[in-house]
DNA sequence: AGATCACAAGTTGCATCCATACTTGGTGAA
DNA sequence: TTCACCAAGTATGGATGCAACTTGTGATCT
């Protein structure tokens, strides 16, 4: 059961047609998602159907279920009559969602700390080998071979440390706390926002360490600390990131369309 | 601008028809998660499409839309060409829910303990002295006169209080994140819970006292840890209450993972 | 008798069609 | 010139029809 769920930050399928000639809503929902929350869909733009039909060549019934998806998860907002508009992050935002998952991740590295299995305790430290290793050849490359495929590596090496502790803390409905959260943030942000910057990379690589350490002395409260610090950071980098790319909305919003 | 925002997830209405004849699919998938939670459609049942159009009196279309937002909140799990199957909540489940609520309620008392104000700080205080007459009343009624509108009181004042330490917090994410167990959560569990037994209503009173009283002198670290305790022993009390009534599903599950 | 295969019933998934409400551009009057 | 009103256009919400898939049952073969 251990290597079940891709875990938060995985969207794999886009890929137009999942199976045969059916494509499934949920995948359109998450073909959609991924597009606003890269900024290729702006926010604040309304979504409709019929060109979205045209764009999937499918009809508008499965566009429909996917936009009330969406809504399910606060990204797009449905107003009668008048379709679905993408509702922008702001950078307020953001760092809050980083200020909930900071807790709720060391929470996570506080039940882990109490409760992994020694089992548990060398796949983390594995999975942390792993990130140094795909670290070291990503900042080795010279910036033109950086591949897609090569950061893709420790990006992944990434995820699994993060999942690795959340599997430990023996909550599954704060893995999915977590990973709802994860479903209102852009998908590898996190790359993103790290992916130039060595000295970043050198530092999270340090942070894990010191957190899969008090996590292996069973150090609830250290681990705690450590973790939601980390994630802190990490959302701080993340923001940087997106201001620099234009990706938040402003503060204020023009006219809000959902005044009940 | 703090008292606007209606941000992502809030959708405050349950009220039958929204407008009209006109039935949105958002008011079918509200109807439909209540009697799910409430054990009224039994876990592990299929949901038919004309079974529910018909009784609705519409059309599979909005039903099929509902079936899709209950799936987003894991509430259902859609299998292709078979239909929508009732994901029931195990104790266990709900324990761990209970936690990752009592963590994100905590982190908001002390978020509201250090950022509140003194207009919020009444309000608290009013909303307390409305929790106490509620309960007052109604435990001094004779259980036959105990309707449904004395229990609603305290139930919205209980409410009302944790509604404005989410408000003081001053991070709406953490707000949508607790909104969101909340749609995994039987609605008016605590109110089911409760209703019977004086002693743990007035327990629950005197800690509301404590944390207001905390959250007052700004001492964040106090408001955290009597939240967290506060939320445990109220999960505690809502496990046994569906234990119970037989509302939860055995441990072992037979087949069919709840994630997807 | 047990197992296997084929057929039929039932359900879902998607496409298309109709009705309704909102938007918007234009026109006329103050 | 500006405001108000009206009408046509357009997009959404819901209903219905059809194809594909799953499953259960019964007949046939070993």
């Amino acid at each position: 059961m251990g290597a079940r769920g891709p875990g938060p930050g995985d969207w794999s399928f886009e890929s137009t047609s999942a199976g045969k000639g059916r494509t499934s809503s949920v995948a359109i929902a998450q073909a959609l998602q991924r597009r606003i929350l890269t900024g290729e869909i702006a926010v604040g733009s309304w979504l409709r159907h019929e060109a979205l039909a045209a764009e999937f060549g499918i009809s508008r019934t499965p566009i429909r279920e996917a936009l009330h998806v969406l809504q399910a998860r606060g990204i797009v907002t449905i107003v009668r009559n008048r379709g679905a508009r993408v509702n922008g992050h702001s950078s307020r935002d953001i760092r809050e969602l980083g200020e909930v998952r900071s807790e709720l991740e060391g929470f996570a590295a506080q039940l882990a700390a109490e409760r992994i299995t020694d089992e548990q305790l060398e796949q983390l430290r594995g999975s942390w080998r792993g990130f140094r290793d795909a670290i070291e050849e990503f900042v080795q490359k010279p910036s033109q071979e950086r591949d897609a495929e090569t950061a893709a590596r420790w990006v992944a090496a990434n995820d699994e440390f993060h999942n690795l502790i959340l599997e430990a803390s023996g909550n599954r409905q704060l893995r999915v706390s977590i990973q709802e959260i994860h479903h209102r943030l852009p998908p590898n942000s996190s790359y993103l926002a790290y992916s130039g910057r060595e000295r970043l990379l050198r530092q999270n690589l340090a942070e894990h360490d010191k957190i899969a350490e008090a996590i292996g002395r069973n150090d609830g409260a250290t681990a705690r600390r450590l973790m939601t610090a980390h994630i802190r950071r990490a959302v701080m980098a993340t923001v940087d990131w997106m201001e620099g790319k234009g990706l938040l909305r402003d503060g204020a919003e023009p006219d809000e369309p959902l005044a009940r």
